[in-house]
DNA sequence: TAGGATTTGTGCGTATGTATT
DNA sequence: TAATACATACGCACAAATCCT
């Protein structure tokens, strides 16, 4: 893979995880500048990945304005859940891959991890703790195209819960968190890949509700 | 809407038609400067265009070698197949919209052009056909986030018909497809939108068996 | 209302990478 | 192997749009 492409990669994994954060919350404005510098480009190579993070609906460009993130409306949440909800499930079904000892070893260490959060619970590290889990789904899944839908819808409303912990309970959550993920576990040691996304959405769909 | 992104709609449409046309067959180098003379811009906008298409699969840059359209391999049909079957379903079940008087009115119209393409069976007429048709079942649906990752993986593969219809037949398949618009038609003459999109789904199964 | 400051959008020259001779 | 041709990637200067004074 060329530099190009690896630069461009790691620009909209950073700018996206900065989003999704709240580093940058809802109606920031970024400045193609200012970001081009520190990440020592031009403003050229720094603008397609602001053109392809607004393609995904995390950004606005307005002439004249500024690129400002977006934010995420209850409504749109909703639909996008009710979708995420049937995409989780078909990873199971579709094209389940084989449960490698690879696969156990990072499934073990995402339920240490999640121990670890339980012990000393905190907002953000959640998140990116889910934000990693989410990527270690993907990789259940054989199939590109639902890898691909699935991250997209993932990141378009992962902002969500960061928004609502404060009206939640941020223990309950980290508990309920290593508890799918030990549920899941058993499951893939089970060699039982559709199990894991049914759980995995059962505990998308709980999630919801306690948000709404 | 400002004038530079109804360019770039314009332009995106376009060259995404003709790429699934097989105006431009896969394996095609396209040239910046040409399209962009052509369009009567700059290589810069267009370059935003190119970007989003390779975002979408349809085509690939190479530094020092030019812009190559992709090709479909069989496996991925399949699996992106295997997807739309699913997501054509939930079309009917997630956010089905009410069936309006404008809908079925265009709902007529499908069914006259089908009727004019079965008496003078064309390929290329077939696959606009079908292209247009899938935009109106989009229409069918509520949820916005549906509808945009299923039209992302129609255009994926949207080429595979035109590629194969060679070795099909095609009076057959003009008078299936007019058989699904009519079968859709009585669907949604009930208000049933659940059933139109279980016909969808049908009829997508039963396309991609006989192209396989 | 007008004008200046600031932002994104555009155009173009150059750098860099690739394939062929 | 080296040189040449030609493509995309990049950086910069300027145009166009918006906002605030």
């Amino acid at each position: 893979m060329s530099g190009a492409t690896l630069r461009f990669q790691r620009l909209h994994a950073e700018l996206r995880a900065r989003i999704c954060l709240l580093d940058y919350p809802p109606a920031t404005r970024l400045s193609e500048a200012a970001l081009a510098e520190e990440f020592g480009t031009s403003r050229t190579p720094l603008r397609r990945v602001l053109a392809r993070l607004e393609d995904e609906g995390l950004l606005e460009s307005r002439h004249g304005v500024g690129t400002l993130v977006t934010d995420v409306e209850i409504g749109e949440m909703a639909q996008v859940y009710a979708l995420r909800l049937e995409l989780a499930q078909l990873a199971g079904t579709l094209d389940p891959l084989p449960v490698t000892p690879h696969v156990l070893n990072e499934m073990q260490s995402f339920v240490r991890r999640g121990q670890a959060l339980l012990a000393t619970p905190e907002a953000r590290a959640f998140a990116q703790l889910n934000m990693d889990y989410h990527g270690f789904g993907l990789s259940l899944t054989g199939n590109p195209a639902l890898r691909e839908i699935s991250e997209r819808l993932y990141y378009r409303t992962a902002r969500i819960w960061l928004k609502s912990i404060p009206h939640m309970d941020l223990a309950d959550e980290c508990a309920i968190f290593l508890s799918e993920m030990r549920e899941t576990r058993t499951a893939l040691r089970a060699g039982d890949t559709q199990a894991a996304a049914l759980i995995r959405r059962a505990h998308i769909s709980m999630s919801v509700r306690r948000m709404s």
